[in-house]
DNA sequence: CTACAATCGGAATGCTTGTTCCGGATGGAC
DNA sequence: GTCCATCCGGAACAAGCATTCCGATTGTAG
């Protein structure tokens, strides 16, 4: 059993790592994690045993989070509604928190080994939108996570404001939508 | 004027840092790009106050190639086609040229100074293909921009084949054009 | 060819980083 | 209250970085 000032630091550290990661992303200091969350670095160490072991703990946290908000809309009435709103939700958080875009950017959406099947979860809303007509049959998964890690990547990077934010994804969703007259997939 | 060694040794050091940045981007070290270069750091110190000077001297060289490109195309009988042709070619480098993409993303492609007028090149080529109704009359340059350089900084960080380059801007480009009978802007 | 200023290489400097270590503090079982 | 395994803080260490410096070298004007 863990003793309960462990845990609490533990918390503290998970905490601060999270704010200051949100900010500097990877190049962030083990030295100004530990400030921020009141303890010495031996602390942090006492938990996590290396600077990407850390990272990669809050890593997971975010992707199961996105993946439990996926399984949610997938039973959504609308599955189009439902398939464009997490592709902008995803974006709308990513311009805030840079570790997850160095994560999707570094380790990699693709197939990471811990990270829950976020990649599932996403293949099902965009199969759903895909049923229901709101999306085009011929985007597959690739391009559809190069699209996604594309505009994270961007909104991070240029610190894109809603209005942006809005008017780039209406460019993309229109290009994802089914040209007039194709049939949707049953 | 520069003593001969002087001149060629720049040349040199030019050379490998256009080959370094370009795989390790702003990551690469001085040591690195010396020994490539080989020549010793003193040497590049000489030309290149700092390493940020180094970078930019790079950069702009880059960049002005890409204004110049877009120059050309300025007056290309099909202005849809020279928009789209340009927009690929750009994704398509910077998926070799780490230090484009970083520059785009740290510096940013926005107004920088130094950097030539590559974002009125940029912007005559979209008018063009705007007036000859091959691309919606509704997105302006903030938006071109930021999908142009999501585009850049997902094909450097993802490595995209020329498959997943194709099909993703395929998907972009179709968002690009106008939805039809949207009249051409004269 | 000579002489000297320009240039060179790379060791040295000073800083930042991730990680380790350990004397001292402390939670909690008895 | 006692006691010890556990945990803490932060100094110390090793590695890597950009940048500076200087004795040795070399282009070139005269």
């Amino acid at each position: 059993m863990m003793r309960a000032d462990a845990r609490r630091n533990r918390a503290r550290v998970l905490d601060a790592a999270e704010t200051v990661l949100a900010r500097d992303g990877l190049a962030a200091s083990m030295r100004e994690i530990a400030e921020v969350a009141g303890v010495g670095v031996g602390t942090i160490y006492r938990q996590f045993p290396t600077k990407e072991a850390l990272y990669q703990a809050i890593v997971e946290d975010r992707m199961r989070r996105l993946a439990d908000r996926a399984g949610e809309l997938a039973t959504a009435e609308d599955p189009g509604a439902a398939f464009f709103e997490y592709f902008t939700t995803i974006v709308a958080d990513s311009t805030m928190k840079k570790v997850l875009v160095d994560a999707l950017a570094v380790a990699g959406i693709d197939a990471k080994a811990g990270s829950p099947d976020i990649k599932g979860a996403i293949e099902t809303l965009l199969t759903r939108a895909q049923r229901a007509g709101a999306v085009r049959g011929d985007v597959g998964m690739e391009e559809l996570l190069a699209l996604l890690s594309a505009a994270c990547l961007a909104a991070q990077h240029h610190h894109w404001d809603e209005g942006l934010r809005t008017r780039t994804l209406a460019v993309v969703f229109d290009g994802l939508r089914p040209a007039r007259g194709e049939a949707a997939h049953v």
